[in-house]
DNA sequence: ACCTGAACACCGTTCAAGT
DNA sequence: ACCTGAACACCGTTCAAGT
């Protein structure tokens, strides 16, 4: 996702920059990987695509609106990839749901700057507009759910376990992207920690659709 | 928690505060209970309990070591809410895994100030010291799945079990405190989730030890 | 021993002026 | 239309000076 310029490290060519609103998410996106959301500061993403400090406020209203738009361009990241992980075990819902799995985790690791923008801070949810982007990531889940259980000849209870298994991933990411999982739990996978219980969850809500 | 204050709303009666270290301590925990780890000033929390910017100084080392105390004391309390709600349902371990995984939630959703520092950025954990308190609230999680598991006759596999009762429990409190399920589930509460997954998780965990 | 006041660097934000 | 430079308020941090 590196963003072609036109100038060279650092000394422009012209006295435009021309992709600067990209060049500026690129940069947040590696200064939020790197340290935080809260480590984000504007006026560094400015020096690092070599800007003054003032030149951000062309393309955005302030640096709180360039981290909605970069979580904003991470929810749609994270939905195509999703969505690719998922088509990819078609026509198995079972290898679907867990290649899902495993591209959530992967992309969470691979793109922390990006997800900690799409989760990170409180609030981003309300602030990221009615439209609600994050909204049909979770859709995405129900709906593989209930393909899921529809395999099992189950037409019932797939928000239910979209919304455990949503909880389940969302904190397997968190645990990793703040440290407390690496450091404690050698042996455990993060991957494969969410694979298995992803398939309890399931497991459990055919059985009780069977069962009762 | 509100801190006893030897002075009138703002301005001291001695020169000196006398208990400042605490009622900064408990500044920062409203403020970053309003406003998330990132929103959190020392120049704000200063204000708030009457004293000039530099005074915090006199008790920290700097804003982040501020934040790491509050924390520290996050997890004591962490510690001794989810050890009470454990004995609030002896002797039957089933029972007061569902106490404890209730009160894990409460806590996140009625301390989230606590919360947020102590989960919230990104390095807390690799900054809070070798000692770790954080791994000795993931030990009681490992020791109450033990019992539950042992009141099946089961003695293996805790670990994993709470490895991923925790990652599910941490991901329902973050999804609640960022904002992220209150507005899309309604009919499901996040302590009702949390314990059916919980459930799951416990009980795939033994039917595959007594199935194997 | 604990706090204030002044000082400095840095960041968010605005605005008149440059290309 | 897009960017710079100067300006201001605010925050983190330090330090000499006050109680």
């Amino acid at each position: 996702m590196q963003i072609k310029r036109p100038f060279f490290c650092g000394e422009r060519a012209t006295y435009h920059h021309g992709s600067l609103k990209d060049a500026l998410i690129d940069a947040a996106r590696e200064l939020v990987a790197e340290r935080g959301p809260a480590g984000f500061t504007l006026a560094e993403a400015a020096k690092r695509v070599g800007v003054t400090g003032a030149a951000p406020y062309r393309h955005f209203a302030d640096r709180d609106a360039l981290l909605r738009e970069l979580a904003l361009r991470g929810f749609a990241r994270f939905g195509t990839v999703l969505q690719a992980a998922w088509q990819s075990g078609a026509p198995d819902a079972t290898t679907a749901m867990r290649r899902m799995g495993r591209a959530y985790q992967a992309f969470s690791r691979d793109e922390p700057g990006l997800y900690s923008a799409m989760f990170g801070s409180a609030g981003t949810h309300a602030s990221i507009g009615g439209a609600d982007i994050a909204t049909r990531t979770f859709e995405m889940l129900v709906t593989a759910s209930a393909a899921v259980l529809a395999q099992h000849g189950i037409s019932i209870g797939a928000r239910a376990v979209a919304y455990e298994i949503w909880a389940l991933s969302h904190g397997v990411a968190m645990l990793g992207l703040t440290g407390f999982l690496s450091t404690q739990h050698a042996g455990h996978d993060p991957g494969e920690i969410l694979d298995s219980a992803t398939a309890s969850l399931i497991e459990m809500a055919i059985r009780r659709a069977k069962g009762g």
